[in-house]
DNA sequence: TATAATCCTTAGTAAATTAGTCGGGAATCA
DNA sequence: TGATTCCCGACTAATTTACTAAGGATTATA
């Protein structure tokens, strides 16, 4: 279990993706607007998360990603791990051993620790923050303006 | 809040010195032998630890390192933030923004996960690690190990 | 007092990771 | 067809991690 900045960007951008799941896809280039990072890293970062099945990308223009299951069933740790990926626990991977042939006891302790920690972060899932009220708001707010943006571009129904 | 190897490092190296607490000090080659980091690294981890008040430097020979506090009041939080110290939450840090004026959104809501897992690893305490019965078992066994060494060097008040 | 063990400090450097740039290709909507 | 978007790979710059080296300061013991 591992957590830098490259997990936060990940975590950031799946609850930008889940706020606004119901208003269709999300693009790359707003988030990096939004979240200040470059278009290409985030390009980067979204293949990792395709590749675990965490968002679906479409193409075309009004594309973008969408999560790619529902957010109760995405958890934070979800979104470290297929970033972040290596777990690396300890560098006597069972066969290296200290204390005189005993296995390093701290190595165990920090297992231990490592589980207790993804447990936690799986126990949090992206649903937990649309249910935010603040998320509501502004989300609502946003809404609007989506829907503002969305009467330019009417669908063919309407359209044609 | 940041989890790199570097903290683990730290966290693992601070779990010995808890399980030895009742030996005396701890030497940094030793951990450097036990845990395969290299002694200078170790000496630079420690500095951030002593500047931190978590350890004790104890010098000359028979020295080494010792908790710098009593076990329970010593996280794995407070261990993390000494070596890993930047949290650099976010990038717009309250003045940049996004969404049109409103400070982005899921800024806030990392900062609130961020926050609830401080809380979750400012809980566990080294204490807790020394209660394990395992460690108990290996620490007793390295107990008699640690009074055989010092029957090499019995203290002065026998020698002499 | 001399010696060895240990902490302590600084400077530099190699390796790895993070983050970004570039140049394109493929699908899709209008 | 053209614009928009995902998708892909190679390269590079910046930063962090981890190590190396070289020495100084303190202290226990012989």
């Amino acid at each position: 279990m591992k957590l830098s900045t490259k997990g936060r960007y990940a975590v950031t951008a799946m609850m930008d993706l889940a706020i606004h799941d119901s208003d269709g896809p999300v693009t790359l280039s707003d988030i990096s607007n939004c979240q200040g990072i470059s278009l290409s890293y985030l390009e980067q970062l979204f293949a990792k998360l395709r590749q675990h099945g965490l968002v679906d990308g479409v193409r075309g223009p009004g594309g973008g990603y969408r999560l790619g299951k529902p957010p109760q069933s995405i958890s934070v740790a979800d979104i470290i791990m297929a970033v972040d990926e290596s777990i690396d626990s300890t560098r006597c991977k069972g066969n290296l051993d200290c204390n005189k042939g005993e296995r390093c006891l701290t190595h165990h302790l920090w297992n231990d620790l490592s589980d207790r920690l993804y447990e936690f972060l799986n126990e949090i899932s992206l649903s937990e923050f649309i249910k935010n009220p603040e998320v509501r708001k502004i989300s609502q707010r946003q809404d609007t303006t989506a829907s503002r943006i969305a009467n330019m571009f009417p669908p063919r129904s309407i359209a044609s």
